[in-house]
RNA sequence: GUGGAUGUAGCUCAGUUGGUUAGAGCGCUGGUUUGUGGUGCCGGAAGUCGUGGGUUCGAGACCCAUCUUCCACCCCA
């Protein structure tokens, strides 16, 4: 090899034992989306920018990868362009397609090109790679998958309130703690309306969401930052020290705070009748709410999730919330979703680094039968047939190699049963079975196999 | 995108103020009287020291650039 080749910054390869892991994240968000009567789609990597454009915010269109047009694709860019070097006008000339950031804004696509051939609500999940040009740092990659589920053309809360029993389930079958934070982008407009500044709502939430990180003083600063007076930034100090999980305290002083604002007041009900929901519901691990939970996506106007696990150093894991008009930019109107994603890949972190991932042996093959030659190889193929016949995973080692290196290559694979069906087994008409953990060998009949390993 | 670290066998890492043929453990591989893996013993292969330049009589060590990974910021799953 003269030079290793590599892959792009941020991408993985996944090895067979991680692919098993990767699927025992996949497989236990899927069973539940299934089971709360979600069904799956998959749209394409790629999407028109056009698509994808604005609605990420700007940091957001710096991170979408672009893809180039294919064939001579300077030739629609002149001369006098190109020696202007403004990359962001020739980008919209050589390129029209992107990879897509996120699985929400495809799937409002989706909605909007297929309204006439879905039946609302409309409830899909969908787990699928996006791609986002970040710099990767743990737990965060270039190349990811989100495991979304989202309910469209229902304005009801229960669908909050069955997102949140989706969240506790996932979690619990996973094993791992977790809070789950609920806030509402009503409230976060009551409060920059109450402060006087109601269109510095994103600026106040983005500084807001920082204070577990960095604390008040920190989060004051950057207010003043982007310009709210002292006197404003005062009135929030209350309810930013606000701690912990006493739901009743928080509305209250919420309601003295944000009182006179009506959307402020709506996003209170709002939280109110959810967590009023809930309560028919055995839920097993923490719903907070946390007011200064923000989430960056601009297309939120209601319920806000995000999920934390409790005993691992990561970002959030998982998060969502209700979008009103997402469909809108896309051309239908008052079409109302909610919806989550699950960052698999930062759940597969975490469970790495709480060791949860289950013990017992992840599905592979069962068996194997040493291959002894040309002769023995007759008889062993048909033993090989009937065990797969009774849907037993087994394989033939392919040529006759050493003893040794038959073993080692069931020592190497995990495979809890080795069969040696050589001269002497052919002879007597048993078999020879192998437990590769203790190391103990019998006799035993085909029949007889086939009810031990099954 | 901004700032800071890192990069030596497949993996985890040693490598002294620049000085002969670059080391260890694990793994891999061969043997241990040829029908038995995972534990023992003996042997072996394996590295253009991330890549490309430069300084020097001499560079794995120093300088520059570039890439990767990590860390902080930004933002986020």
């Amino acid at each position: 090899m003269a030079h290793k080749p590599s892959i792009p910054k941020g991408t993985r390869d996944f090895s067979p034992q991680e692919m098993a892991k990767r699927n025992h994240i996949f497989d236990t968000i899927k069973e539940v989306y299934e089971l709360f009567g979600f069904s799956q789609i998959e749209t394409p990597a790629m999407e028109n920018l056009s698509t994808l454009m604005g609605k990420y915010g700007e940091e957001g269109d710096k991170l979408l990868f672009k893809v180039i047009n294919s064939g001579d694709y300077l030739k629609k860019v002149s001369a006098d362009e190109l020696a202007t070097a403004d990359s962001t006008k020739i980008i919209s000339k050589i390129s029209e397609k992107g990879l897509r950031y996120d699985l929400t804004v495809p799937f409002a696509r989706y909605v909007v090109q297929h309204r006439n051939d879905i039946q609302f609500p409309f409830k899909r999940y969908q787990i699928q790679p996006v791609w986002r040009a970040d710099r990767p740092q743990r737990g965060r990659y270039r190349e990811f998958f989100q495991c979304d589920a989202d309910v469209i053309g229902s304005n009801s809360l229960m669908n909050e309130v069955e997102i949140i029993q989706m969240l506790d389930k996932v979690f619990t079958k996973l094993d791992i703690n977790v809070v789950i934070k609920l806030n509402n982008r009503k409230i976060l407009a009551g409060i920059a309306e109450s402060i006087g500044y109601p269109e510095k709502l994103i600026d106040i939430t983005v500084a807001m969401d920082k204070i577990d990180k960095i604390g008040p003083d920190a989060v004051y600063d950057e207010l003043r930052g982007k310009g709210i007076d002292d006197d404003a930034i005062q009135m929030l100090e209350p309810f930013m020290n606000l701690q912990g999980n006493d739901t009743n305290q928080k509305m209250n002083c919420l309601g003295e705070f944000i009182g006179d604002s009506a959307i402020g007041n709506r996003g209170m009900l709002e939280v109110e009748e959810v967590f009023d929901r809930l309560k028919a519901f055995d839920i097993k691990n923490e719903v907070e709410l946390d007011l200064t939970l923000a989430r960056g996506l601009s297309y939120y106007t209601g319920a806000i999730f995000e999920v934390v696990a409790k005993d691992a150093k990561m970002g959030s894991i998982s998060g969502g919330g209700r979008y009103d008009d997402l469909t809108g930019i896309f051309g239908l109107k008052d079409v109302s979703g909610v919806g989550i994603s699950f960052g698999a890949d930062r759940i597969y972190d975490v469970l790495t680094e709480l060791d949860k991932f289950p013990k017992t042996q992840l599905k592979g093959t069962q068996v194997l039968i040493v291959n002894f030659g040309k002769e023995e190889e007759k008889k062993a193929v048909k033993i090989l047939t009937q065990l797969r016949e009774e849907g037993i995973s087994s394989e033939l080692f392919p040529e006759s190699a050493k003893m040794q290196k038959q073993m080692k290559y069931a020592n190497h694979n995990n495979i809890p049963w080795v069969i040696l069906a050589g001269e002497d087994e052919l002879q007597s008409g048993v078999l020879s079975l192998k437990n590769m953990e203790s190391g103990d060998q019998f006799k035993i009949t085909i029949d007889e196999l086939i009810s031990k390993v099954k």
